[in-house]
DNA sequence: AGCAAGATCGGT
DNA sequence: CCGATCTTGCTG
């Protein structure tokens, strides 16, 4: 009996499309195993990348080396660097062939998505990682409802402002 | 082969 | 507001 087994958030969780898995992956917990003791945190904040037509989003142009990851099942990770300095964090999901991804913006306690995967320790050799079957990175469920906000997205300038305006970055509300 | 840009962050 | 820092992808 693996207790860990009853909590991990299964494959089919990340298949749905990524404007569904957004908002139900607030208030679960991102796990990684480092060094032990293992530690929780808690998603306060993501963000959704969704599509080819998505001028925001890494696969605007097509596949490429870097995004490839984004155009396979839901539950891989797509880490890349930014600025040269900092690892981003997202969550593949949605169907074969559809890429998109949640950018995990935010844990507990730990606002930003650099500063998520430099504390994290989470780098290149975390891309393509499958959260249905990692041994070192997963997630957990939660039972306490989340309430969210939605809102913009963050430094995507570059985009049009049809995409830019898009509600896709979504907030835990935090609980007094 | 060269170059511009980038889903950020911390310090002025 | 500005610089750090380096991989990627586009251009020639």
């Amino acid at each position: 009996m693996n207790p860990e087994k009853n909590y991990r958030v299964n494959k089919k969780f990340f298949e749905k499309d990524a404007l569904e898995v957004a908002p139900d992956l607030l208030g679960k917990f991102l796990v990684v195993k480092r060094n032990e003791p293992l530690k929780k945190y808690k998603i306060t904040e993501v963000e959704v990348y969704r599509g080819e037509e998505d001028e925001a989003c890494h696969a605007k142009k097509g596949k490429t080396k870097r995004n490839e990851i984004m155009y396979c099942s839901g539950g891989h990770l797509y880490v890349y660097l930014i600025y040269g300095m900092y690892w981003m964090l997202n969550i593949v999901t949605g169907k074969p062939g559809h890429p998109q991804a949640v950018l995990i913006r935010s844990l507990e306690g730990l606002e930003g998505p650099g500063k998520v995967t430099k504390y994290l320790g989470i780098n290149k050799s975390y891309y393509g990682e499958n959260l249905a079957v990692s041994n070192r990175i997963w997630i957990e469920n939660n039972k306490e409802n989340a309430g969210y906000t939605t809102l913009k997205r963050i430094g995507i300038d570059y985009a049009g402002e049809y995409w830019k305006n898009k509600l896709w970055r979504y907030v835990l509300i935090k609980k007094n």
